[in-house]
RNA sequence: GCGUCCGUAGCUCAGCUGGAUAGAGCACCGGGCUUCGAACCCGGUGGUCGGGGGUUCGAGUCCCUCCGGGCGCGCCA
């Protein structure tokens, strides 16, 4: 609609520059947006105000040209000129009602053609292997799958990945901490490290470890820590004790056995996350490992393009990319002057590797205090000869989990947190999705265990539900009653939608499809859920004022047509959302 | 200190990336089920869009500045 009230207004300027009535050879941007009241018409035009400056002259006489000038078509019904200079234009109730006949003949209304778009890998979550998700990693989870599902309904192509950091430090204090809880197991009495992690999960994993390996990873207490420096607890330094726990572990317990305790924390804690996400109707295309990148010899290779680009340097011992040539506030290690390469090398080499492998483009969603990456992984990307803009980088900020008015604090460390899995629990997949996902990625969540709790009609999950599932019953009703519906008969009496209320509805489906590209635009899926509440509640109006199932077949079938369409628009777009669409409740 | 995200109704948040009289949910007040599902609908109360400058025909939106808050700023991962 918007196209053909384009063509109309610059066929309409065509004929005054012809004319001479107008003078301007070049033309701003003929642009229409939708209208906020009713008495402004459908869509307005800011054309005549964007004139009034180069021409000299005031917007409503400009407007008055337009209009006057302007060539008939039969959707349009008026054109008002209105405030300060703008054009508004009514379309007619038979062109809005089209719409009905547009959904019902797509059954995906409103998403782009598949693969129409480029393709672009979306990475999230991403956590640590070395524990249960917490209800941080939530949020992380359902806005980056919905995300992806969201660009695959706008067309792109879309492959869906988490990196696992199974290298590192972090993995190594994992190890060690099983090992410890395993050493108990086998009647040795410890001092768990302060900086160990202290969650039941680890007692778990050391159980089945103990299963599996009966005494064979048995080393005596005294050994373990003979002549290990002080713990924090003991006045020391924790990072200092748990390193030289580390290193005790290898030299004990040697290659091939440290390396079964390590593996058996990272695959217990893999498969839990695993499983957890896919319960959270999270799914990867693949999971691609951090330390494949050091194995297969990626992350030298990518420190060699940079070598070879000349963007590195030597200093102190260590080798450094020049990220200040890119905008990075300070150039960043990338090998140590112990020779060990430092994550962001790996970050490097993994971002190397995804332009290898062909995507046009690459979003990394990213809990909010990773916001330092973002300026020195652009900088990578330049110095690696990568569009920095096919990189995007969409932060997601806290959630703040409130209890009783109370902040509820969250450390992995402490093994005090709300899992992920506790969460789901508590309030089920559908409403901690659509919590997640119903404000803004960029803003604060804040987010009320009581009230998800209560399983409260205060979720507003329920408002979309339930109105679909009413949809449904409708339906149902329909056939109960022996008022059956036809569609052809309904296509055929879609003038029968003519009161405000269908109307509103008729609009809000019409207007679907921008709504949902801008939310693909601006990688926001609670756009996505706003249009859908914005839908339900006209529909709801209506269907309030309005029995559907009368007898006059022109008018039930025409209603019931609306009805199906609104059905139809609610479960897409819940199922982006990856929330279900219930047919009762 | 520097960077970054933010500050909109009592609370939680939208505001279509510069448009007309700033919206919704919750809360509060008042209405609507003998009829298709009342987890619904209708109406009402409630705002100097943190303060101040600027750009513009036009600013919650863009720029500057101040105030207030979250997060980040290692040869950690």
């Amino acid at each position: 609609m918007k196209e053909l009230l384009t063509g109309l207004v610059r066929a309409s300027l065509d004929q005054l520059r012809a004319d001479g009535r107008i003078a301007l050879d070049v033309l701003p941007e003929i642009v229409f947006e939708r209208t906020r009241a009713k008495e402004f018409g459908d869509f307005a035009c800011n054309i005549a105000m964007q004139l009034a400056k180069p021409l000299g002259r005031k917007p409503r006489e400009i407007a008055e040209l337009i209009v006057a000038a302007l060539p008939a078509h039969p959707s349009l019904a008026k054109v008002d000129i209105a405030g300060p200079g703008f054009l508004n234009f009514f379309v007619t109730s038979a062109t809005l009602q089209q719409v009905v006949a547009r959904v019902l003949d797509d059954e995906r209304y409103g998403f782009a053609p598949k693969d129409s778009r480029e393709s672009v890998q979306v990475e999230f979550v991403s956590a640590n292997p070395n524990g249960p998700l917490h209800v941080g990693h939530g949020r992380g989870a359902a806005y980056g799958s919905t995300l992806a599902n969201l660009l695959e309904a706008g067309g792109y192509k879309v492959s869906r990945e988490d990196y696992v950091n199974d290298a590192g430090r972090q993995m190594d204090i994992l190890a060690v901490s099983v090992w410890l809880r395993y050493l108990e197991l086998g009647g040795e009495t410890i001092r768990f490290p302060d900086n160990g992690y202290k969650g039941d999960y680890v007692r778990g994993i050391a159980r089945d470890l103990r299963l599996a390996a009966g005494a064979e990873l048995h080393h005596p207490i005294a050994a373990v820590f003979a002549d290990l420096p002080a713990d924090e607890g003991q006045g020391g330094d924790k990072e200092q004790h748990v390193d030289a726990l580390i290193v005790r572990a290898r030299a004990l317990l040697g290659d091939a056995h440290y390396r079964r305790l390590f593996e058996a924390g990272l695959k217990a804690c893999l498969d839990d996350i695993k499983q957890d996400l896919g319960e959270f109707r999270v799914v990867y295309d693949q999971w691609f490992s951090e330390r494949s990148l050091t194995t297969s010899g990626a992350v030298q290779r990518a420190i060699d393009v940079l070598a070879e680009k000349g963007h590195m340097y030597e200093k102190d011992g260590a080798l450094w990319f020049r990220a200040t040539d890119f905008g990075d506030e300070k150039d960043r290690v990338v090998r140590r002057d112990n020779g060990a390469t430092t994550y962001f090398a790996s970050d490097i080499a993994y971002l190397l590797n995804k332009f290898d492998r062909g995507y046009d483009r690459a979003i990394y969603v990213f809990g909010a205090d990773h916001h330092g990456y973002v300026a020195r992984l652009k900088a990578a990307a330049q110095g690696l000869g990568v569009d920095p803009e096919r990189l995007e980088i969409k932060l997601v900020q806290f959630a703040i989990l409130f209890e009783g008015g109370e902040k509820v604090q969250m450390s992995t460390r402490a093994g005090q947190f709300v899992t992920l899995r506790d969460l789901r629990r508590e309030v089920g997949v559908d409403a901690a999705r659509f919590f997640y996902v119903m404000r803004s990625h960029d803003q604060h969540l804040d987010f009320d265990l009581d009230l998800a709790r209560s399983q409260s009609v205060d979720n507003p999950v329920y408002y979309l539900q339930y109105t679909h599932a009413r949809l449904c019953g409708l339906f149902r009703q329909a056939v109960e009653k022996s008022l059956p519906y036809d569609e052809a008969t309904a296509r055929a009496s879609l003038d029968q939608l003519s009161e405000p209320q269908a109307q509103a509805v008729l609009e809000q489906l019409d207007r679907f499809p921008e709504d949902l590209r801008g939310a693909v635009e601006i990688r926001s899926p609670h756009l996505v859920v706003a249009a859908l509440r914005e839908l339900a509640a006209r529909y709801n109006a209506f269907y309030n004022g309005h029995h559907f199932l009368v007898d006059d077949a022109a008018q039930r079938c025409a209603r019931l047509a609306l009805a199906a369409c609104v059905r139809r628009v609610l479960a897409n777009g819940l199922g982006i959302l990856g929330v279900s669409a219930p047919e009762t409740m």
